[in-house]
DNA sequence: CTCATGTCGATACACTGTATTTAGACAATA
DNA sequence: TATTGTCTAAATACAGTGTATCGACATGAG
C-alpha cells in the first residue's frame, strides 16, 4: 500500500444549497422542458442522491415553485420606469422574454400564486408604480387585469410556437399541416367566419399581436384610473 | 358440470369509444383533479386493460385535448346572443363556469392550441359574432385579447381557490396562514404598497373580480371596433 | 375442420416521486 | 485512546406511471 494505490477517500459530498439545486433544475428545464426534470436528474447533476435533496425542498412542487421565484429575479426593471404605463408595459415584456428563454415558465404561469420573494418585490413594483394614480381597488384590479391578459397571452404565444415547431410549419400552414384534420372541418363549411379567418387573414408576429393587445389593455386601463371611484 | 356451475364464458369485452373513454376521464379529473388520471385507471372505470386504450387515443396527451374539447362543448350559448358584446360576455362566464365545475380545466387552459371540433365551433361563435365589426385583423385582436384574458384570469382565481382551500384560510388571512413566510416578509418593510394593499384591500368576491377586469377590456375593444382601421 | 386475421390482455421495461432503512463519518464523552 | 451517540448521505424499497412487445384466443373464410 503506497501512496499510489491508495484508494480515494470516500469523497466528502460536495456541500449543497436551494440555489444550486434549483438553478440545476432550470438548466434541465431549459434543456428539455419541465417534464425533463426529475429529481433524480437534478440530483445527478449535482453528483448526489436523489434523497440528498429532500434536505433542501420536501416536495417536487416546492421545487417547482422555487424555479418560478428565480426567474423572477429576472423581471426586475434595471432602471425605474417612468410611468405607470411604462412600467406595466415593461413588466409584461419582460415577462414574455424571460418566457421565451424559460418556455417552461408559460406551463407554471398562473399556475399557483407566487409568494416567493422575487415574485414579492415583482408585485411591490408594479404596484408602487400605480400607487395613489386612483383608489386601492382600482388598482389592484388594474395589476390583475393586466397579469391574467399576460399569463393568457403568453401561454398562447408558447403553445403556438410549439405547435409550429411540432409540424414545422408556419400558422397559417396549419390547416395543411396538422391539416388532414383542420383543413377536413374547415372545407365542411360548417365554419364560414374561421375558414374567411384563416383563408384572409395576414400573418402577424407573435410579438406585435402582444404589443397590441397589451396597449388596447393598457387603454383601457388608463381610461379608469381618469375617473374619480364610482 | 351443470348450468349452475359452468364456468363464466370469457366475457365478452364490452364495446368502447373514445367518447366513453373520454367520460370516464373526465369523471376522474373531477374527482381527483389532473393528476388522477392515468390510463390504467381510467381502463379500470371501463373494465378494460390499460393497453385496450391506444387502440383509440394513441397517447396520454392526446387524451387530455379529448378532454378539453369535450369540454368546448358545454361552451356553446344556448341562444344566439344579441350583440358582439354579450357574445363575448357569455363566452367568457360560461367558459368560467366549466373551470369551476372541472377545475383541472384551469391546468390545461391555454396550453396547447384548441382544434377539435367543439372547440372550433366555439371558435367560429364567438368570431361570427364580431364579423364585419371591423377588419379582420382587429377582429382577430379583440377575439385573442379576450380569450388571453379569459386564460389568464381563469387560471389565478382556480390557483387561488386551490390555495385557499389548502390553507383553510380567506385570502386576507394569508399573511397569518401561509404567514409564517408572507407575514415576515411584509414586515420587513421592503414591501410598503404590497402590504398598504394585503391591509387596507377589501375582499372581493372572484365573480365581481373577474367581471369587472373583463368589462374593462370589453370597453377598450368596443373603442378599437369603432375606430376605422389605422 | 383448418387456417388466417386481428384484437385483447398479460407481461415487461424504464422511469417516476418519495418512505424507510442502513452504513458510515464526525464530536463528544469516559 | 476507546467508545458512545448523533447526524447525514446513500442504498434499498415501494407503489405507481406511460407505453412497447408478444402470446393466446375468438372469430370469419375457405
Amino acid at each position: 500500500m503506497t501512496v499510489w494505490d491508495r484508494p480515494e477517500p470516500p469523497t466528502r459530498p460536495a456541500p449543497l444549497d436551494r440555489e444550486r439545486i434549483v438553478a440545476a433544475a432550470i438548466a434541465l428545464a431549459d434543456e428539455g422542458g419541465l417534464e425533463a426534470v426529475s429529481l433524480r436528474k437534478v440530483a445527478a447533476r449535482l453528483d448526489a442522491g436523489p434523497m440528498r435533496l429532500y434536505g433542501y425542498i420536501s416536495t417536487k412542487e416546492e421545487l417547482f415553485d422555487l424555479m418560478v421565484d428565480e426567474v423572477h429575479a429576472e423581471l426586475l426593471p434595471e432602471e425605474q420606469p417612468g410611468g405607470w404605463r411604462e412600467a406595466l408595459r415593461g413588466h409584461a415584456h419582460r415577462t414574455r422574454q424571460a418566457a421565451l428563454r424559460h418556455e417552461w415558465l408559460a406551463d407554471l404561469l398562473g399556475g399557483r400564486p407566487s409568494l416567493g420573494p422575487n415574485a414579492l418585490a415583482v408585485g411591490e413594483g408594479t404596484l408602487a408604480a400605480l400607487d395613489g394614480l386612483a383608489d386601492l381597488d382600482t388598482v389592484m384590479r388594474a395589476v390583475e387585469t393586466v397579469s391574467a391578459y399576460i399569463t393568457g397571452a403568453i401561454r398562447r404565444e408558447i403553445a403556438n410556437l410549439r405547435a409550429e415547431r411540432a409540424t414545422g410549419l408556419s400558422k397559417r400552414d396549419w390547416q395543411r399541416a396538422h391539416g388532414p384534420h383542420v383543413s377536413r372541418m374547415l372545407a365542411t363549411g360548417r365554419f364560414p367566419a374561421l375558414a374567411k379567418a384563416v383563408h384572409d387573414g395576414k400573418e402577424v408576429d407573435a410579438e406585435t399581436s402582444f404589443t397590441t393587445g397589451l396597449d388596447w389593455i393598457l387603454d383601457a386601463v388608463a381610461a379608469k384610473l381618469a375617473q374619480p371611484p364610482a
